[in-house]
DNA sequence: TCTAGCACTCTGCCCCGGAGAGTGCTAAAT
DNA sequence: ATTTAGCACTCTCCGGGGCAGAGTGCTAGA
C-alpha cells in the first residue's frame, strides 16, 4: 500500500493485536508502554502475564525494544512499518480539519508559488509537524510564452509555463539592441517556444542561433539558450517551501539539541530534500519513510509522510516532516486530502 | 551611531574597561565572568579585589547581574547596548569571509529574489547565526511592463518592475475574450502603467475601468485595478527569506526548547518579522535590536542585526538573528559588508 | 495454554556532604 | 583616599547512598 513492506514473517493475530495496541498507546503518550497498561486496553482479554510472555516474543522478533530492563517496551523502526502497513487505506479526516482545507483552497489564489507557500503552512497547522512543499518540475510543462525586457543596461528574460509559473533571468545581450528589436525577438521567440518544454526550447534556441542571419541575433539566442539550460538545473532547487519548523523545536522526541539542528540542517539543504521528495512523486499514493529508510542520515529520527499531486504532466510533492512516533493516520490523512484539493487548485489555474 | 542610546550616565574610564573586557569575554565563553580572569585579562593593570569593588558598582548601575551570589557577572542589556553603542564604527572584516562575500557576488545571478535567497544563506554562513531578508517594496518601483496571458480558461496577470521582479495573479476576465484582445490590452496597459508604481497603475486601471467603451473592457480593468490592490497589500509578506534556522537550534544560549520554538515561530511569522526589518531600512546603517528592544515578545532573548540595501529608489533589509551574547563586531561587519554588495548587485541588474 | 504471584532489576529522585568558585568585607599598605 | 591582601561566607555542582516504583521474567498452579 503505502511503501513494499520488508515484514513479511507472519503474526498471530494475537501478537497483531497487542503490537498494534503498543503501537498506537507509544504514539499517544511517548513513554514505554508495560503490559499492564495494555492488559487494561480495551479488545485484548487476556492477563498482562500472557501480554508480557507475547511482548518478550515480539522484542525476539524485533518489533520492540526495552530502554532497559525494568522499563516497559518501545516500538523498532519495523513495528512502525508493520503498524503503518496495516493502517486502515483511508482514515477520515476530523470535521474541523476538513473545513479548514476547503476553506484555504476556497481563497482567491495568486499562483502556484502563493498556493505552496500557503500549503506548507496549512499542513503545518493541520499536523503539528514541519512540512515541505516541491513545486511541480518546470521541466515536463510546457511554455506558454517568453519575452526579453530592457531594464537599464541589462535585459531580463521572462519565460512563463502553463502552469502560471514564471521563470526570469538576467542575460546580457548586446546593450545596443533597441527595445523595439526585443519586443520582436520576444514574438518570434514566444512563437517558437510555446507548447515546448524547456529542454526543447532550448535546442530550438540553439538551432535559431546557427541558423541566425545577423550577427546580433546569433548572439540574442546564444544568451537565451544558455539561460534556459540554467533554468533547467536550478529551477527546482529554487522551489522547495518549508513550513512550521518551529514544530520541530517543540517536538518532545527531539531531545538532543544536535539532532534538531542537523535535521533543520537537513531540510533546509536542498540537494537533500530535493530527492526525497522527487522520490515521493514516482508512486502515486501516500508515501511513508520511517526512520532509517531515509537516505538522508540527519532524518534517521524522523519520519516523512508525503504525497505527489499533479499539475498538468509534471508532479509536484508535499509531505510533512516528524518525529517516528508521529501520528500516521492523521498525518496521512491530511496530507492526501491536502494533496487531493492541491491538484484541483492547481488544474484549476491552467485549464 | 546604530541607535539611539539610552545610557547617558556617565562610566568612569576603569568602568568602561572593566565592562568591555567583560562583555567581550562574556560573548566569547558564555561563562559568568570573575574578577580574578578579569584582572589578569591584558589592559587592566589593577588587582581583582578593586575589580570586585568595580564591578559591584557597575552592578548597581544595572549594567551587571549575577545568577547567583556566587557566581561571576552577566551583562545586562544595557551592557550589551553600551558595549555595542562604542564599537569601532567600522571593524574590518576577516579576509576570508570578505572573499566568501565577493565571490558569491561574482555569479552569474538569476534575479532579485534568487539573490537574497543566496544572501541569506550567505550571511548564515558568515556569521553562524539565522538570517533574514526582507525584498525591497515594490510599492516605490516602477512599473515596467504589464500583461495578460491566456492561461487555459483562467488568465494570468504578469506585472514586470524596473527591478527585475516579476508579480503574477491569476484573474477571472470574461472567457470570450480573445487571445488577440488580450494582447492588444497588454499593450495598452504596458503603456499606460509603465513608469508608474503599483498604487498609481491602480488608480489608472479603475479610471480605465470607468471610461470604458465596451462593456468587456470594463471588466478586464476592474479585475486588473483589483489584483493591484491586492499586489501591493501582500507581495511583502511574500517576499521574505529565512536562512540557517539550524543555527538557532545549535545556539548553546537557548536552552529552554520553549523559547526556540518560539523564536522560530516569530521568524516564520511575517507579520513579525516584516515590521521588524522595515524599521531597519529606516536608517542608513547598520542597526543593533538587543533583547527587550524588540517589539517581538518572543525574540526577547535574541539580538538582530540589521542593515538596508538599495535597489534605485526602493529599500530591502538583511540581518541576522543571534543570542544577545551574538559576536556584534563580527554580525556588523558581515552585515554591512554584504549590505554594500547586495547593494552593488541589485543596481547593476537594472542600471 | 493461560494466569497469579513473587523475586528481581533497574531507573528516578531525594538527600547529603564536600569541593570549588567567587563574592563582600575588613584591615593593612601605598 | 585608594588599592590590595586575606579571609569568612555563600551558593552551585557533583557523586554516592538509599528508597520507592515500575515492570519484567519465571515458576507453579488452574
Amino acid at each position: 500500500m503505502y511503501r513494499s513492506m520488508a515484514t513479511s514473517r507472519e503474526l498471530t493475530d494475537r501478537k497483531a493485536d497487542i503490537l498494534r495496541a503498543l503501537v498506537r498507546q507509544y504514539i499517544r503518550t511517548g513513554e514505554p508502554v508495560g503490559s499492564e497498561i495494555l492488559a487494561s486496553a480495551a479488545g485484548l482479554k487476556v492477563s498482562s502475564a500472557t501480554i508480557r510472555n507475547e511482548l518478550a516474543a515480539l522484542e525476539e522478533l524485533g518489533f520492540l525494544k526495552q530502554p532497559h530492563t525494568s522499563a516497559g517496551r518501545v516500538p523498532t523502526e519495523l513495528a512502525y512499518r508493520y503498524y503503518v502497513d496495516l493502517l486502515p487505506a483511508r482514515s477520515k479526516l476530523r470535521e474541523t480539519e476538513r473545513r479548514a482545507i476547503i476553506h484555504f483552497f476556497d481563497e482567491a489564489l495568486a499562483d502556484v508559488d502563493a498556493i505552496l507557500r500557503g500549503t506548507t503552512q496549512l499542513l503545518s497547522r493541520l499536523t503539528r509537524y514541519a512540512s515541505l512543499a516541491l513545486a511541480p518540475s518546470q521541466r515536463e510543462t510546457a511554455i506558454i510564452r517568453a519575452e526579453l525586457i530592457l531594464l537599464g543596461t541589462t535585459t531580463l528574460l521572462l519565460v512563463v509555463f502553463d502552469t502560471g509559473h514564471v521563470e526570469k533571468r538576467v542575460i546580457d545581450v548586446d546593450p545596443h539592441v533597441s527595445e523595439r528589436n526585443l519586443d520582436r525577438v520576444s514574438r518570434t521567440m514566444t512563437e517558437t517556444f510555446r507548447g515546448n518544454t524547456l529542454d526543447q526550447a532550448q535546442t530550438l534556441a540553439e538551432e535559431r542561433e546557427r541558423s541566425a542571419e545577423s550577427e546580433s541575433e546569433r548572439n540574442v539566442f546564444g544568451r537565451v539558450a544558455e539561460s534556459l539550460r540554467s533554468m533547467g538545473e536550478t529551477s527546482e532547487a529554487e522551489h522547495i517551501f518549508l513550513g512550521g519548523v518551529a514544530n520541530i523545536a517543540s517536538e518532545a522526541g527531539f531531545d538532543r539539541r544536535e539532532t534538531m539542528s542537523q535535521i533543520f540542517e537537513a531540510l533546509e539543504r536542498e540537494s537533500a530534500v530535493l530527492g526525497l521528495l522527487r522520490e515521493a512523486a514516482a508512486s502515486p499514493l501516500v508515501s511513508v519513510t520511517i526512520g532509517r529508510e531515509n537516505p538522508v542520515p540527519e532524518m534517521w529520527e524522523t519520519s516523512l509522510v508525503a504525497a505527489p499531486f499533479a499539475a498538468g504532466a509534471a508532479v509536484g510533492t508535499i509531505g510533512v516532516v516528524g518525529p517516528m512516533r508521529m501520528d500516521y493516520a492523521s498525518a496521512i490523512a491530511a496530507v492526501r486530502a491536502v494533496a487531493e484539493r492541491l491538484t484541483a487548485a492547481v488544474e484549476a489555474l491552467s485549464r
